[in-house]
DNA sequence: CTGATAATACAACATGGTGTTCAGTGAACC
DNA sequence: GGTTCACTGAACACCATGTTGTATTATCAG
């Protein structure tokens, strides 16, 4: 089966580059299959041999995303979280920072409140035990504490990710630490790292 | 026109009330006029008599709520807020436990990310002079950290309104304002901490 | 080269939602 | 008792959906 593989996964590309840019412009609601097909050159009827409605192309893109947010996460998880936070983080960040055409929009609040959930849920884990636990909070304080810093970090995120010119990523991951342990680092100035960011 | 104002507010209110009925249960554009003229037992054009569409009525429930929300705020604002900022937000908290019924569902993560955006806006001068000014943040950081806040209290508000039971108001506003605070203990008399399990 | 196969095109169909219109009905009001 | 009002019912044009059957290519195996 599929004779030929890379025309496949051009059709494949090229609808979901026009569903995309139709999707920066316009809620997803909005957007038809006619529109999609129109604007990538296709027949209608081709959509449905891709996918089977727009949402379902919308959760593609996601789960590629998330897939790979936790892919990388997960690599990283043993050997630097233990020890810093704001390291991890900075990952974090940086990877949103690679995807930012995509995740700037997704996470935003005209994104789609189901990724920024599946988002949230990703980082739930680590929030738990590094930024809440052992801090004398009861159950139900900590669960809503622990949405509070995961939807403020997730909005901040979004936020920044619309221009990160504005903020150095260093400075971003500094705010986001002082949210979490309290007022306690420095506000302003970071410790370099002897390596360049991309 | 309107000649029997009693015959049409209860038209209203009963078309009103089937699509919250309705939107309590499915996202808003699974619901159709159809559904909610049978729901309500009228006509479908009946409908058209007294909303453009289905979002015109969820826009008129919405804008009926904030509009409440600001008065009641702005009442309050000059004289309570100055020097006490947790009786403000147990105020802010309060009115929405009125509203919990329709406040529950609009601010959460299925609710619309409309309201929530206005719900914030409405917010945020008060976050801006109280929780983030003086402190040494630049603008950017100001912004940055604004969200945070705003989108955590909103996130944690609507957590707190599925299920207002399991934590006090007063335990509530605490959580808020040690958020808004950094970590001192709160001026309200709440928390004895140490016997739960975390 | 040729036949098989896979990707895509094109057209048509049934379904169901939208928003509008307009004549008609019954009850309320004066 | 006639007029006005709220609402009905039915129809209309429009558009989007998802599906199907048939036709047209391009690629590859033999």
């Amino acid at each position: 089966m599929n004779k030929r593989p890379e025309l496949t996964e051009q059709t494949r590309r090229n609808l979901r580059t026009a569903f995309w840019s139709l999707y920066t412009q316009k809620p997803l609601e909005k957007i038809s299959v006619r529109e999609i097909t129109a604007l990538a050159g296709y027949n209608r009827g081709t959509f449905y041999l891709y996918y089977q409605d727009v949402y379902d192309l919308l959760s593609q893109i996601e789960d590629e995303l998330l897939d790979e947010l936790q892919r990388l996460l997960k690599e990283r998880l043993p050997g630097v979280l233990e020890h810093d936070l704001g390291a991890y983080m900075s990952f974090v960040v940086e990877i949103n920072l690679i995807h930012a055409e995509y995740g700037a929009v997704l996470l935003s609040s005209r994104g789609d409140p189901r990724f920024a959930a599946r988002f949230k849920e990703l980082l739930a884990p680590v929030l738990r035990r590094y930024v809440l636990a052992g801090k004398g909070f009861s159950a139900a304080e900590s669960e809503l504490l622990l949405e509070y810093h995961l939807s403020g970090l997730q909005a901040m995120l979004a936020r920044w990710l619309q221009d990160p010119g504005r903020i150095s990523l260093e400075q971003f991951v500094g705010l986001v630490l002082r949210m979490f342990t309290g007022e306690a680092p420095a506000p302003h100035t970071f410790t370099k790292k002897g390596e360049d960011t991309p």
